[in-house]
DNA sequence: ACACAATACCTCGCAATGTGAGGTATTACA
DNA sequence: TGTAATACCTCACATTGCGAGGTATTGTGT
């Protein structure tokens, strides 16, 4: 899908991903593809910027002699998707507006 | 609104503005400002881009002692509208995926 | 006459961010 | 021995919205 648009949509994405129970990375992406595509590259940025954003806390562990790190959204994390979630009734109005047939014409 | 979401929202906003009839910069800025709101150093910037990537074409006139650029949409800029409202259901199976309850948590 | 808002266009540098290319390391399987 | 899967990471690059700033004309208030 269009990069511009998946912009807006990423960081909320991967926040719903670990909302329902702690994730990791690699799991993350696999859980997000019927969905979304993203590369390794930005989801890892994008976790760590979520990190220093205190939308969530990550917990280094060893599963099967692999590092595995668990990422767990925090409150601020949870009020993050809620905004979104308000500012889609702003998003639906443009939609409307781009997508509305001028009868006259 | 969040400066990332307008990134996927903003190009195709003002090729529908000037969809219904040609138009001219400054009065689509106006026209959208209801839904959603764009500097002009951001409007003048797309236009330049849509322009180039044939999506519209730009007539110069003069009026009332001012010069006033119109702007009319191509064939390939009703595509790309088209082709917006196609993606919009993967946006809606992503928000859903975003704002989903966790029914047993 | 002077100041200021409105109309109408533009350029430039900054900051944010998705991605591909590339890197490191372990386990599983043919 | 080699390749895929698992699992993490860095870096340079291109795209793009925006603020700051610029130019010019017309209209309005003092």
């Amino acid at each position: 899908m269009d990069i511009q648009l998946k912009r807006g949509l990423l960081d909320v994405c991967v926040l719903a991903a670990i909302k329902k129970e702690d994730s990791y990375g690699y799991k993350i992406i696999k859980d997000m593809s019927p969905y979304i595509k993203m590369s390794e590259s930005t989801l890892y940025t994008i976790l760590k910027r979520l990190e220093i954003a205190g939308l969530l806390t990550v917990r280094a562990t060893l599963h099967e002699g692999r590092v595995r790190k668990y990422y767990h959204i925090t409150r601020a994390g949870l009020g993050r998707i809620q905004d979104f979630k308000e500012e889609w009734r702003e998003v639906m109005s443009i939609y409307k507006f781009v997508t509305r047939e001028d009868s006259g014409k």
